[in-house]
DNA sequence: ATGAAAGCGCTAACAC
DNA sequence: GTGTTAGCGCTTTCAT
């Protein structure tokens, strides 16, 4: 393996001359500078990343740390890999590489959210949607881990959070819907709580309340993010006495049971119903009709976070506690006016 | 922070011991193994992965190098994310981490694709659909860079390469179409020439030959992978004297776009005309009528590419130079007998 | 502008 | 079973 010392040998001066090369620092002599530069092409010299991490206590990594559990998560294909792209672009673009660690259960209720940076493997981490006990967040503070979270609420000031307006997203949705003449409008939320649902349920009530519209409760489904779910959810809001003429779906997935079940049906989308998913995944611009739905800035949202989280690393200004990004709507064919 | 010296002080011994009960050497009395065990609790230590490099030279890490063009690459959702998460899982099951390193030009011609490993950022590399040169492969050999090649033809004996058939997956497939009455059938190949899509058509043609079928040259059509593309090739092949009664695409991406033209047109979807896919991406399943299409196992294949890579690294038995996994078939609504 | 010395936290190799 | 010694390849600090 060629080291410094083997670069230094042949241009003859020290190793510290070396370093100072690699490092960019200014004060070495242009032509002692050019030579050495010469000889590491020359010898293919790749300097060693653990031997550097251990004398500077710089590792040059960040970690994604990301569950994987509940279809959220690597499963969830779109979200996470927008968000992958995002801070892989900017982390590569500021010399970092990234480590990605999803997690499964260790022991008991024991998620190793740390490791990576416990075992110096990454200078700090980015959590894709971790839901802290207080003792994690404890942890966070107390051992100054240096990290940004993405979609998540806040859970103190020290600690930045990336998000999107998942709640007034929904409102402005639902407001669409209500000016496209809505009265009766349904909504499929999911058994399986998370921020982002409670968040877009909230939004979609705002719209109701301040809209003075009825709301059913025979209109709410709790699905499970599965297509089918979003299938069993069409079925029962049509058993009901009254039934909405929209149902608007927390999620994509769970609106392509809804269109699919409809054929099967034979109920016209959007003629019969109206209906509305979130997320804007692949599927909702094939699906016929094309749904109507919000699209997060995934990319931008993941390289915000490794911004911000390499800007900490690198001691520029104080993070920000909280950057909200703007959900644009997309339109489709699965809504008209009633 | 707290280091082995620390564990080893309060525990009264050496840091040898320590590092012999963090590495499991069972030359260690039960009695000071648990007393130490319980003192790493205590302190919460992490053994630091920097130094254990450095003096062990195992990293504990592999590197996924990706490139980032063509619409291959991590901009490619379902193929990159499916083969990501076998990698991962494999990975984190035998204690290795993962570094995600997708390719940008960086001078000329030189894409660092070795870096992580030179650096020793990680122990061996695991290459999606790399495009390697003469002198790529030369330094894998000379440096003896411990990897495993993800989707690509075989380059040497000694490397190793794990893939999916896709050559006789299309021949399968276009079988398929035959059995069903078709004997004019079009080909929607792509101008960006890549490995897989050279085997899809040469499967093709396999099949049109074996079968005694005519194949006329104004049914061939170059895309470039995208919806759009696919859109332009159903135009384009409509224009012709003859018209395919079946259209096998390349890719699912542009099978997207001929279903949606045909919407367009009015042509009916598989009573006009039958049309099948390659990839079984989540589109594929949504798009009405649903596509009959091939479905790669990648998580397995990213599964295996982990396990040969590791296997390496550990020095188990010596890699098999090629697997190939088996491509099933995945029935649509989108082909019907003629 | 350059070098010498010390040490980062760990493990390999050898002693006992 | 346990400890001692000697590095791994680099950067930090202090001299010059």
């Amino acid at each position: 393996m060629i080291t410094q010392k083997e670069v230094a040998k042949r241009a003859g001066v020290s190793v510290m001359t070396v370093s100072r090369v690699i490092n960019g620092n200014p004060n070495v002599k242009e032509e002692t500078r050019k030579k050495i530069l010469r000889i590491i092409e020359e010898l293919d010299y790749h300097p060693n990343s653990a031997a550097r991490s251990l004398s500077s206590s710089k590792i040059g990594s960040i970690g994604i740390v990301a569950p994987l559990a509940n279809n959220i998560g690597l499963e969830s294909n779109p979200y996470f890999i927008g968000l992958l792209r995002g801070i892989e672009w900017e982390g590569i673009n500021r010399g970092f590489d990234i480590l990605i660690s999803t997690q499964r259960r260790h022991g008991e209720n024991d998620f190793p959210f740390f490791r990576l940076f416990f075992e110096k493997k990454a200078d700090g981490l980015i959590f894709l949607s971790a839901n802290f006990t207080e003792k994690e967040i404890k942890t966070i503070q107390e051992k100054k881990i240096p990290c940004c979270i993405v979609g998540e609420k806040q859970i103190s000031a020290d600690i930045p959070v990336v998000d999107s307006k998942n709640r007034e997203a929904m409102k402005t949705l639902v407001q669409h819907l209500i000016e496209l003449g809505h009265k009766k409008i349904g909504f499929l939320h999911s058994a399986i709580r998370t921020y982002h649902m409670e968040e877009r349920f909230a939004g979609f009530q705002e719209a109701i309340r301040e809209n003075n519209i009825d709301f059913d409760p025979d209109w709410l489904y709790y699905g499970d993010f599965t297509e089918e779910s979003g299938a069993q959810a069409l079925d029962t809001l049509l058993s009901r006495k009254s039934r909405p003429t929209a149902i608007v779906c927390g999620t994509d997935s769970m609106a392509l049971g809804v269109i699919r079940r409809a054929r099967e049906l034979g109920i016209k989308i959007p003629e019969d119903l109206s209906v509305t998913g979130f997320d804007c995944t692949p599927e909702s611009r094939v699906v016929h009709p094309s749904l109507a739905t919000m699209a997060q800035p995934l990319v931008d949202m993941g390289r915000t976070a490794a911004e911000i989280l390499i800007d900490i690393l690198e001691k520029r200004d104080p993070p920000p506690s909280r950057i909200e990004f703007d959900i644009p709507f997309v339109d489709g064919e699965s809504i008209t006016e009633i």
